[in-house]
DNA sequence: CTGTTAGCGCATTCAC
DNA sequence: GTGAATGCGCTAACAG
């Protein structure tokens, strides 16, 4: 049988709630008898048993963590993000896919509540509100969404790449989202095209719509193309350099999030990137400041920072002046 | 304050025993009641205390996860499969990353065990064992590394990735891995040597001793590269096509684990797939059989398959008797 | 400084 | 079919 901490008392010849004060630090021990049943939970590997401390404190030291669908490829240093924020202050995470679905999220929701979470980071499903709970709940999806808790500042994000291919002499743009649905992406291309200069063209293309032919579009003037995601940049990059193109001589790619791959491919991905770790400690800290019953706190809006490698150079010089289709 | 199984008795004017029962479906209540007892779970939105059950049936319902990495990209899907293996028989999951260090890994196990966990599924640093628990544990790991429970076929794999190779007519290999200490790596490098007939030629390449240059291997004879990962095919891919040569014209590229972005690039990454869904199950169904009192069930090693996409093709006709590196 | 006591919310005997 | 009592392991008051 598992060790528990009547075990430890009765060993000692002490009582449990001595025990369970030399645990938690609470109440006075002598210096000895700490010493005595430090060494004592070390002799016989005692662990204290996290249901019967969250029944009696009401706390469990585990927040939840519900998204929409793991398998994004955003998810890994996402979910290494929450799970080091929460380690930090001794919280463990669970996790749950609700797989896009709004049913689906308000139900692992309800799983975590069951299962005794302190708290729920939510990164909500497209187009979806996180009803209301009885544990502090952090939301994090973009800026414009209602609800927001804490966010990348996603429209800054698209200004800056954009500002970056102007600046390299770029006057011929494709933006490149895969869903107009997704507000993080909507707010990628709104700041892109905040960027914009009145010199510049740009065509929006949505890959939801069907993958074009990138070579053509190169052909017919574009010189760059802005991703709202390192994977669409790299359907692009890979597409354009099969069809014979240079990146970033003939055209330069951008894209975002500094996927895994970004910085292993040839030519390195230049992208815009999230400050994962701050957003996950913001929003650990969020939930946290709210356990111990402070306010709930305003939203924050997490910079994003420009990641310049070699997918991106100098606009080519213009041959002659190529006709341009306008959305 | 939250509603309790008391409340509900109370309001009911039955006894918490009758709720209680009519819950877990034991014990025996009329249909009359049980139904009684459901509209007010509904009203008045009653969700069980999971400590409370964990602390009174020693069962929390939660299964741990502890990965070395949740940063690498094999992870999203397997920590998807996993979640939905556990989500078929009720279980949650509780995640943590061991960062590949030993003393981590096992910490963070202990940290399952304190939060209540069921059941463990571990995916080893390189080299370590898991030390012996009072919990059921599930090791995923490769078939050549001791206590192993569950893994892909990873030799087989190898095999089957040359053996395309060899039957398009390749015979000169680039075998490509990261590191020499991974188990998983070292079984795919195998299966691969294995499937070599004396008239192949080959080259081991790891790229922890650095990044060779694809492209004068080519030149040097090669016509095929298998990586094995779906992350440094692409390295090795984009470089090729940089450099001008054609994929899979001049060279085929296969790689494995079919990362999120294998599908969506120019072209399409022919590559070795791990049946996560199948292991996920079978790790699952590993930790529950034995939290019925069954025996600790035979490791389990699960087929891989080949997903031939358009990265690879017949070999080139060889144009000349070029010169060869052999290692 | 340390021991005693009383539940936290639930599932489970055993009577009725 | 249903109800009253008991305790899972722990912590928070209070008493000593």
């Amino acid at each position: 049988m598992k060790p528990k901490l009547k075990d430890i008392a009765r060993e000692l010849g002490v009582s449990t709630a001595t025990v369970s004060n030399a645990l938690s630090g609470n109440g006075r021990v002598s210096e000895k008898t700490r010493q005595m049943i430090r060494e004592k939970i070390q002799e016989i590997g005692y662990l204290p048993s996290g249901a019967g401390r969250a029944l009696r404190t009401g706390r469990s030291g585990v927040l939840g963590l519900v998204l929409p669908d793991i398998s994004n490829p955003l998810f890994p240093a996402f979910a290494q993000a929450i799970e080091a924020a929460a380690a930090e202050s001794g919280h463990g995470i669970l996790i749950a896919d609700s797989h896009g679905d709004a049913a689906a999220q308000s139900e692992a929701v309800d799983r975590m509540i069951e299962r005794g979470a302190d708290g729920i980071v939510v990164v909500p499903c497209r187009g979806t509100r996180v009803s209301d709970t009885s544990l502090p709940v952090a939301i994090i999806d973009a800026v414009s969404s209602p609800g927001n808790s804490v966010c990348a500042d996603h429209c800054a994000g698209g200004r800056v790449a954009v500002e970056h291919l102007l600046a390299l002499g770029h006057r011929n743009l494709i933006l490149l989202g895969q869903s107009r649905r997704s507000s993080v992406q909507s707010d990628r291309i709104s700041g892109m095209q905040a960027a914009l200069t009145t010199t510049a063209q740009v065509r929006v293309i949505w890959l939801e719509d069907g993958t074009p032919d990138f070579a053509s579009l190169v052909r017919q003037g574009a010189t760059a193309v802005v991703a709202t995601s390192d994977l669409h940049a790299l359907t692009a990059l890979t597409q354009l350099q099969g069809a014979g193109l240079s990146v970033p001589g003939d055209v330069s790619v951008v894209g975002f999030d500094d996927l895994s791959f970004s910085a292993r491919i040839t030519p390195g991905l230049t992208t815009i990137a999230q400050n994962m770790p701050a957003i996950a400690a913001t929003a650990v800290a969020y939930l946290i400041s709210q356990l111990r019953g402070a306010p709930r706190p305003p939203a924050q809006v997490i910079p994003m920072s420009l990641l310049v490698r070699a997918s991106t150079g100098p606009a080519p010089k213009p041959q002659e002046a190529t006709p341009n289709m306008e959305k």
